[in-house]
RNA sequence: GGACCUGUGGUGCAGCUCGGAGUGCACGCCGCCCUGUCAAGGCGGAGGUCGCGGGUUCAAAUCCCGUCAGGUCCGCCA
């Protein structure tokens, strides 16, 4: 950014770039009040801050300004004399003197302290969002959220894909996330919904013959709120026709890694790839978080006869956790807790100590067995393994929670490790009415080598689905669609859905395809997500402006309210009693 | 729908186990003093429905029940 672009018929220059290139001159700074320091009838120091930080201005000690205040403050751009430099301020070696400070406007005492100090509770910062924006944390977020943005924009252009915005007003589609509506003026008794994503409009981009589409998109789902989850959030939304699945991640690979290297400077390697399956055996999750070991070990060979009857189960699965012979007896009762709450049986635990494993199992073990608990992952005296037996799913899943429980790093810290997770089953479990359900979308192709499994073994088939996953978190995902009607239909079926039920649902995605539906397979990258990594944040709050609380509040402007009966009465609403 | 944690002057905490006067610390705020501070310093001061309601008790910030708000997680998120 050129000083040009900074100088305003207000300020000549922002507070963090005035340096000793600058003494002499007679400048004009605009900003808040961050601190008076005070010394007496003749002096006064002031900090000024903008976005860019802070300078120190000396003043009279008449000037009646306080914390916070919002001054326009012309003064001489001054050396510090001798002994007074400032070594832990970017500007500590020059401040301004000789000072005409203009109120801009006055303002009361902040409800907190917007230096970092003390943290200050959410609840507080959301309630005066506008104040707590003005701290650097803030500033920082949601500068870091607007480069990646950029980055994002420029490697799609890039590309050759085309920006397209799509309706925020779209038709209900029951299926999936629970979606937010809202009733129509013009039709009484009728509603748009919000998107839950743009999906089914992108795709008709692809039969409108935008062969490359994206968009930064919001997206809105009326689920339960989480620190990753937030009832409306972004995605870098992205469909291009003619392409296969190596084509989708390649275009997001170049994206996202382009979004990195704005952000740290550095680009990171090739983003390696890992099979749905594989993620899920050895992390136990299809996210898994690759900064760290503890990979999961199956066990299952050794104790496919075992006397012990904790381990008579179609799977065993074992995790060495480092150091993890120190535990207490009873955080390794915490442990099994946690494990039964996730549909553990139980959790079986070995410390390895120089005397050999320690464990109420211990006894019970034969030598094999003795030896292969021993063994997990390359254990040594003082750490402890845990095993989980179960259905092979089940068991992954729980040790896998362990793993990340016991294992994960703050997401401040540690290298960033992106993997591709493909191969996705193309139907999971089944719904009330004993139905498949989709384990991406109902347009997922299939993999086409399991094409033939679709009505003999449904839980078989793999789908053209990928999600992509950083350090545990999973970033987006997508697929390849299906554009032909006979294996729409086919998949349609194998889901319970008829056609009557495809046709009032989906019907006009349908029928567009009759009229020349190229190939085609899309993406969507989590922006929040994303941003709140790089950012090095546990909670997507702190990358958004104004987040909603985990109970879907705005705190600051006090949503959802109740509106009025005008408003009601237009939209023919009606609210029933509670309860 | 469920589990756990938190709620005490404007802010951040301690006090709660083992009930005994709204007790303490730090920051901020207000006033006075102070000409080189930058976490400025000194002196003085104001500021409280201990989230809310009920119960137990001679007595509740403290124990019990309920409820509200915030957080983390499970369910949920095709």
């Amino acid at each position: 950014m050129s000083q040009h672009h900074e100088s305003t018929s207000m300020r000549d220059l922002l507070c963090a770039s005035l340096d000793e290139s600058h003494v002499g001159r007679v400048l004009s700074v605009c900003g808040w009040v961050a601190k008076r320091r005070e010394h007496g009838e003749h002096l006064a120091f002031l900090d000024i801050r903008d976005r860019t930080g802070l300078v120190q201005a000396v003043v009279d000690g008449s000037v009646d300004v306080r914390s916070e205040y919002v001054v326009r403050v012309t003064g001489t751009v001054t050396r510090r004399p001798e002994g007074t430099l400032n070594d832990r301020l970017a500007t500590g070696r020059i401040e301004l003197t000789d000072c005409t400070v203009e109120v801009l406007s006055a303002a009361e005492p902040p409800p907190f302290q917007l230096d970092d100090r003390v943290d200050i509770d959410e609840q507080v910062r959301l309630r005066y969002r506008f104040l707590d924006l003005r701290r650097e944390q803030m500033q920082r977020n949601l500068r870091l959220r607007a480069v990646v943005n950029g980055a994002l924009r420029r490697a799609m252009d890039a590309q050759g894909f085309c920006e397209v915005e799509t309706p925020l007003l779209w038709a209900p589609t029951p299926e999936g996330a629970r979606e937010f509506v809202v009733p129509s003026r013009l039709h009484p008794g009728e509603f748009y919904v919000l998107p839950q994503s743009p999906q089914i409009a992108k795709q008709l981009l692809m039969v409108g013959g935008f062969d490359r589409y994206y968009q930064i998109a919001r997206c809105l789902r009326d689920e339960d709120l989480r620190a990753d989850r937030q009832f409306e959030f972004t995605q870098l939304d992205l469909e291009a026709s003619f392409v296969t699945q190596d084509d989708v991640l390649g275009f997001v690979s170049r994206a996202v890694l382009d979004a990195a290297e704005a952000v740290t400077g550095v680009r990171p390697g090739t983003i390696p790839s890992m099979t749905w399956a594989e993620a899920l055996d050895r992390y136990g999750t299809d996210k898994p978080d690759l900064r760290f070991g503890m990979a999961l070990e199956d066990l299952s060979e050794v104790f496919v006869r075992t006397e012990v009857k904790a381990f008579s189960a179609t799977t065993v699965k074992a995790m060495r956790v480092p150091g993890g012979a120190s535990f207490s007896r009873s955080r390794l009762d915490q442990l099994t807790d946690h494990a039964k709450e996730l549909g553990a049986k139980g959790l079986a635990w070995f410390r390895i100590t120089p005397e050999g494993l320690d464990s109420p199992l211990a006894r019970f073990l034969n030598e094999a067995e003795s030896a292969a608990i021993r063994a997990v992952d390359g254990a040594e005296v003082g750490d402890i393994v845990l095993c989980v037996a179960d259905e092979h799913s089940e068991a992954c899943k729980v040790l896998g929670a362990l793993r990340v429980t016991l294992g994960s790093p703050p997401v401040s810290e540690g290298p960033h490790h992106y993997v591709w997770i493909t191969d996705f089953p193309m139907f999971e479990g089944v719904d009330e009415d004993g139905n498949l359900q989709a384990a991406h979308h109902p347009f997922t192709m299939p993999h086409p080598d399991d094409l033939d499994l679709i009505e003999t073994h449904p839980l078989k088939v793999r789908s053209q689905a990928y999600d992509l996953v950083l350090n545990g978190w999973e970033l987006g995902s997508g697929s390849v669609r299906i554009h032909r009607a006979d294996i729409q239909s086919r998949v349609f079926k194998a889901l319970g859905i008829s056609d009557e039920e495809a046709e009032s649902r989906f019907g006009f995605l349908l029928g567009a395809f009759k009229y020349g539906a190229p190939p085609h397979a899309g993406f969507a990258v989590g922006l929040d997500r994303l941003a709140a990594i790089f950012a090095g944040e546990e909670n997507i709050r702190e990358v958004i402006a104004y987040p909603k609380t985990q109970s879907g509040a705005d705190l600051m402007t006090g949503a959802p309210k109740s509106i009025s009966e005008r408003q009601a009465r237009d939209l023919r609403l009606k609210t029933a009693p509670k309860g």
